[in-house]
DNA sequence: TATTTATATATCGGACTGATAGTATGCATC
DNA sequence: GATGCATACTATCAGTCCGATATATAAATA
C-alpha cells in the first residue's frame, strides 16, 4: 500500500487531477498518510504507464493543461488485490518523542516549548476533525467515518497524555552539567 | 532530527556499535522511530566523516571487526543544536487506515481480518511496554519514561477505539456490487 | 499597487525502507 | 551427523518517498 495505491483508491470516487488529489490528501488523508506533489505526480505517471488509470488532457488558458485521471477496469482489479493485505502497517515517526528522550540534555524552557507546540498541533487537528464532521460526512462510506473517529480518538489521547504528564519533564535541567 | 541525530543521542549513553544501536532501536525506539541497518550504518559512517563520532576497530575472530563508536565534543555540540527545534514533527503513516477508507470495496471477512491483526499488534506492543517497565526503568532519564508512557497511552487508545467501533465496518460488503 | 492565495504542472537531491548478502559460532531439532 | 535456526557483525542497493523549488497566470486581499 503505497502512494500509488492510495491515489488509485481515491479515483474510485471519481476522476481527478494531481492537484485535486493533493487537496484530498491535505484535507482528509493528511493525518495518517501524507503525500506531496513529489509523490503524487510520479505515482500518476506510473499508474498511467501501467494502464491502471487513463488520462485526459484538458487545455486551459493561462494555466497548464489539466490532466484528469480516471481509474480503469485493470486499475480496479489491481486495487482490490492491493487491499487484500491482511496485516497492513501502522507506523509512527516522531521527532517529537525522539527529542523528549533527550530532554535531560535540554533546558526546561526548551522542553516546555516543544510540549506546547505538540499540544497546539493536536488542537489544530481536533478543530480540523470537528470541521470535517460539520461539513457533512453523512454521504461518506463507513470506512471514512471510522478513520476520522480513529484520528480524533488518538489525537485526543495524545493531548490528554501530554497535558497530564508534562510535569515528569519539568524538573531536572542538566543541560549545563551534561557537557562536562 | 534524522536517524543520524538519534544515533548520536543514543551514543550519549555510552559507546556502541551499529549492531548495538540496531538492538536499541528495536527495543525502545522502535515504536516511534524505526531504523534498520540500511539507515544506521550509513548514518554512522557519515557521523564519523563529520567528526561527530570517533570509531575504534576491535578485531574479532570468526566475526567481522566490531566498530565501536563514541560521541565527540563536536558531536555533543551538534546534538544540542539539533535538539533546539521548537516544533519537532510527529507523523503517522498508516496503511491500516488507508485500507479502512476503502472498506466498502472489501468483503466483510477481509475487513475483520485486518481489524484483528491491528488489535493483535496493539496487544504485542502493550506486552512489550509492560516488559520494559518490569525490566527496571528506574535508572532511565525522565524523558524515556515519558516516551514509554506516551506509547502505552496511545496504543491503548487505538485498541479501545478499534474494539468499540469495528461494528461500523461490519455491515455493508459491496465488494461484488462495486465492480459493476 | 503590492502581496498573497489559488490553480496547475513538474523535477530533483537527499533520506529512508526493506531485502539481501556474507561469514562464523553455537544450539537444538530431526 | 546434518540441517536449520538464532546470535553476532558487517554492509550495500534498488525502489520509494519527502521537502523544497521552479514556472506561469489570475483573482482576491491588503
Amino acid at each position: 500500500m503505497d502512494v500509488k495505491t492510495v491515489c488509485l483508491g481515491m479515483l474510485t470516487d471519481g476522476e481527478a487531477s494531481g492537484y485535486d488529489l493533493k487537496k484530498h490528501f491535505e484535507s482528509t488523508f493528511g493525518h495518517f498518510f501524507a503525500a506531496g506533489y513529489g509523490s503524487i505526480y510520479p505515482a500518476l505517471s506510473s499508474l498511467a504507464e501501467q494502464g491502471l488509470v487513463s488520462c485526459e488532457h484538458i487545455p486551459q488558458e493561462g494555466k497548464p493543461d489539466r490532466k484528469v485521471y480516471q481509474i480503469t477496469t485493470a486499475g480496479h482489479t489491481y486495487l482490490l488485490k492491493a487491499l487484500e493485505d491482511p496485516a497492513p502497517s501502522h507506523k509512527v515517526r516522531s521527532e517529537f518523542l525522539a527529542t523528549m528522550c533527550f530532554a535531560h540534555l535540554m533546558s526546561s524552557e526548551q522542553v516546555e516549548l516543544v510540549l506546547d507546540s505538540r499540544i497546539e498541533d493536536t488542537e489544530r487537528y481536533l478543530t480540523m476533525f470537528s470541521k470535517i464532521e460539520c461539513d457533512g460526512m453523512q454521504d461518506w462510506p463507513p470506512g471514512m467515518r471510522f478513520v476520522l473517529g480513529f484520528g480524533r480518538a488518538v489525537t485526543e489521547a495524545v493531548k490528554v497524555y501530554v497535558e497530564d504528564n508534562r510535569h515528569l519533564l519539568a524538573e531536572e535541567h542538566e543541560a549545563q552539567t551534561a557537557i562536562r
